[in-house]
DNA sequence: CCCCTTGTTCAACACTCATTGAACTTTGTC
DNA sequence: GACAAAGTTCAATGAGTGTTGAACAAGGGG
């Protein structure tokens, strides 16, 4: 949740709209986790955590129009946090908000989802 | 369509089709769980575990119909096991093959259904 | 300025899902 | 045998979901 307080900057840096880690609700979470495509994101997310990923590195999986459903799904459910940057979208999981809600919870879907991970070949951005 | 009463050998005691713990895939099970009804259902069988329950013990969240129909997916999905029992069915946290499969991922649910759980009034079955 | 990249919005479509009431099956009991 | 109890099956319905292509908006070069 720590958006940053920069004194200079006095626009929002993040319009999109995400919920507040507390409204983050379990049914919802497990709705948005129970399709393929975007349990493949979050596979993938979790495999360059720290890094971020962009919407860009996800077209192997499906369509641009479908990723952009896709991200936003996640995002509205409160599973990853988007930040525009220039014309792309920075996506990162949202792992401290998560491992606070539901202790284990991510960590297990990772760690199961590794072993069918799709070896995805993607290219290093920046 | 059955039960021929052959002598020969037994009946099968469970004509329900399972799926085998190798075949329980998470994408299915989290698109199982995301249903607010069946997370209750999951939420109450493990408040109750090694008891197990009968469907009736879950009227108080949904007509009948819809029980067992939510009660259906939970079973080919492989987080339940259902056997009859005379004219009830008895359902209980398929834990072993879930734990071997997705390691703390029930737990991770559970805990975090706790504090949210209906404080349901369900009575005692035998 | 033109243009390319990145991603969003929109409408349309096929599809699946959850819920309901009525009818039915099965089992247990009087 | 008749009846009640516990679930299932069926058809219908209304709502929601994922996908696609075309058009669009916004930045970042050259």
């Amino acid at each position: 949740m720590s958006q940053t307080h920069d004194p200079a900057h006095p626009a929002p840096p993040n319009p999109l709209p995400h919920p507040d880690a507390e409204q983050i609700s379990l049914p919802h979470v497990l709705a948005t986790l129970g399709d393929e495509t975007r349990l493949a994101i979050i596979g993938t997310l979790a495999r360059h955590e720290g890094v971020g990923m962009v919407c860009g590195q996800f077209t192997y999986l499906a369509g641009k129009t479908a990723i952009s459903y896709h991200v936003a799904k996640l995002r509205e459910a409160g599973v990853v946090n988007v930040t525009p940057e220039g014309t792309r979208r920075r996506v990162t999981l949202r792992r401290t908000d998560l491992d606070a809600r539901f202790p284990g919870f991510l960590d297990s879907i990772i760690s199961s989802t590794r072993h069918l991970a799709i070896p995805g070949t993607i290219e290093e951005i920046e």
